[in-house]
RNA sequence: UCCCUGAUAGCUCAGCUGGUUAGAGCACAUGACUGUUAAUCAUGGGGUCCUUGGUUCAAGUCCAAGUCGGGGAGCCA
């Protein structure tokens, strides 16, 4: 008899036939139940087992992480709890769990314990419906662009450009690091290396991305970024996967426009095919706030949270505005902010977005023209000869989840800054070629995905919402 | 990298101003029960108290260094 998923069995309006399911045991309660779980749905099937015609030794192997193989008649459930049960007439026991060592047990375990045994936490109810979300929301970034016309570009991971300035790069190389071949300077000689110079993973795609844009039009780059950073936080990873779209003739404002249409769209195709995930995610979140005091707990659930962002605009302002907003607020008159707000020109810290977001709009904001110090040397420069055309979209609980920019598209402002800024313009006449050669407005933008999955599973831990986390002193599995 | 904090049974945790044989719940094993929902009840086994060094008659408990975890900050996506 042909295998059924467990989904299309709990998701059938039929009853009374025979099916055949295969998957692993969550719990067996009363010698006769079986919570039985195939990764295809977060909701178990219910498998009864007749205990008095079942032999002794199959029904001891019958433990929680066992995998086997049943079949039976799919009824209406005699109990409650479940519409659905499996009145199993044979079981097989396909790969045996041995109770005293299986790590798992039916009870709340510790994000922190799942995540030492992250090659099993995906059996979990919470990690299963995690990676489903995040499953669903890749897919639904792939079909929001492709509908719309956009190329998918496949930009490198291996990178001899170390101009980007975009923080610290793992260094790619097959020399022998036991004996390192030095030039007549006494430097190691990086022509005897395989690429013949000094080679990193990628930290973006973007310089690339801009070539591409602006021959094809619209392009996205989907793929694994590297960083190098000492972060020890709950939002950053060493790989991580980055979503950068640029567009030719976008200006700041449709780069503004698509981000939010974008982040809109994921988020209802998220809600749309995985609402028994978000609902337990939600669930589990809540339960979660309850140990926390009343004044930390959000006021909405993550369902509330999620549909609110898909129906309400994000509230656009400017750098500017938002230092006035800070300024004039209580928060900063009673002093209550680490870093007090004085002057225009400073960079906002975390908790100066946190307030904005989570305190004086309450939903997600875009910030607009910074200060040019602050910002990288590829962003437009504004007439005030002050700001660029930078664009931050900032999330309750997350903080920064997209940053871009319009493109500084003219030559000879863009090398004037490059210089300013000490980047070494002779390493980057690939990406100044394309000021040189027909030069175009444009912009784009980095979404980083984990901070996305982050915020939609409610999660708060970005190492929860990758399958297997890089990060500083981690690298098991 | 900086600040705060933690590490005790497979898991979650208690262990007071240092003191004799280190506890609980769950898990596991054995038995009972059999329409359960993290089933229930009884009994039982289970410990390198993170590592190293120090103070002390005596250290799970105090001190120092280290390792790893958690929270916050910086860097950013």
């Amino acid at each position: 008899m042909n295998r059924t998923k467990i989904k299309a069995v709990l998701d059938s309006p039929q009853q009374n036939y025979q099916a055949c399911v295969k998957g692993w045991v969550r719990t067996f309660r009363n010698n006769q139940f079986i919570a039985l779980n195939d990764g295809s749905t977060i909701n178990n099937l219910q498998l009864v087992v007749d205990f008095n015609n079942t032999p002794e030794e199959t029904l001891k192997r019958i433990t929680t992480g066992a995998c086997i193989s049943a079949t039976g008649e799919v009824i209406a459930s005699l109990g409650k709890g479940q519409k659905y049960e499996l009145k199993v007439s044979s079981l097989e026991i396909l790969g045996d769990s041995d109770a005293e060592k299986y790590p798992l047990q039916p009870k709340k375990h510790s994000l922190e314990f799942l995540r030492e045994i992250a090659h099993l936490r995906f059996r979990t109810s919470t990690f299963s419906a995690v990676f489903r979300v995040r499953n669903t929301l890749a897919n639904a970034v792939h079909q929001f662009f492709q509908q719309r016309g956009f190329v998918w570009v496949h930009t490198p991971i291996i990178t001899a450009s170390d101009a980007e300035g975009a923080g610290q790069m793992f260094r790619v190389t097959t020399l022998d690091l036991n004996n390192l071949p030095k030039n007549e300077e006494g430097a190691i000689d990086y022509t005897q290396d395989f690429f013949g110079k000094s080679t990193n993973l990628t930290v973006s795609g973007q310089l690339e991305g801009e070539l591409a844009a602006t021959a094809l039009g619209d392009i996205y780059t989907f793929g694994p970024t590297f960083r190098a950073e000492n972060s020890n936080t709950t939002r950053h990873l060493a790989e991580f996967w980055m979503i950068e779209p640029e567009m030719a003739f976008y200006d700041l404002n449709d780069n503004m426009n698509l981000a939010e249409e974008m982040l809109q769209y994921v988020i209802k195709e998220a809600l749309e095919n995985c609402a028994d995930d978000i609902a337990f995610l939600s669930e589990r979140l809540a339960e979660e706030e309850k140990q926390k005091p009343q004044q930390e707990r959000s006021e909405m659930n993550l369902l509330e949270k999620l549909k609110f962002c898909t129906e309400n605009h994000f509230e656009r302002i400017t750098y500017t505005q938002a230092i006035d907003i800070l300024r004039e607020s209580n928060h900063n008159k009673k002093k209550k902010f680490t870093y007090l707000i004085d002057k225009w020109g400073v960079d906002l810290q975390s908790e100066h977005e946190r307030y904005l977001v989570e305190k004086h709009f309450k939903k997600p904001v875009i910030l607009t023209d910074y200060p040019k110090e602050i910002k990288a040397f590829y962003m437009r420069q504004n007439e005030d000869e002050k700001t660029v055309r930078a664009m931050d979209v900032l999330f309750p609980g997350i903080g920064e989840i997209i940053g871009g920019s319009q493109r500084e598209e003219r030559y000879s402002k863009l090398l004037q800054r490059m210089e300013e800024m000490h980047i070494p313009a002779h390493e980057m006449s690939w990406y100044l070629d394309t000021r040189r050669f027909g030069s175009c407005p444009h912009a784009g933008f980095g979404l980083g995905f984990e901070r996305l999955v982050l915020f939609v599973t409610g999660m708060t831990n970005i190492r929860d919402v990758i399958p297997f986390a890089r990060t500083p002193k981690n690298c098991e599995f």
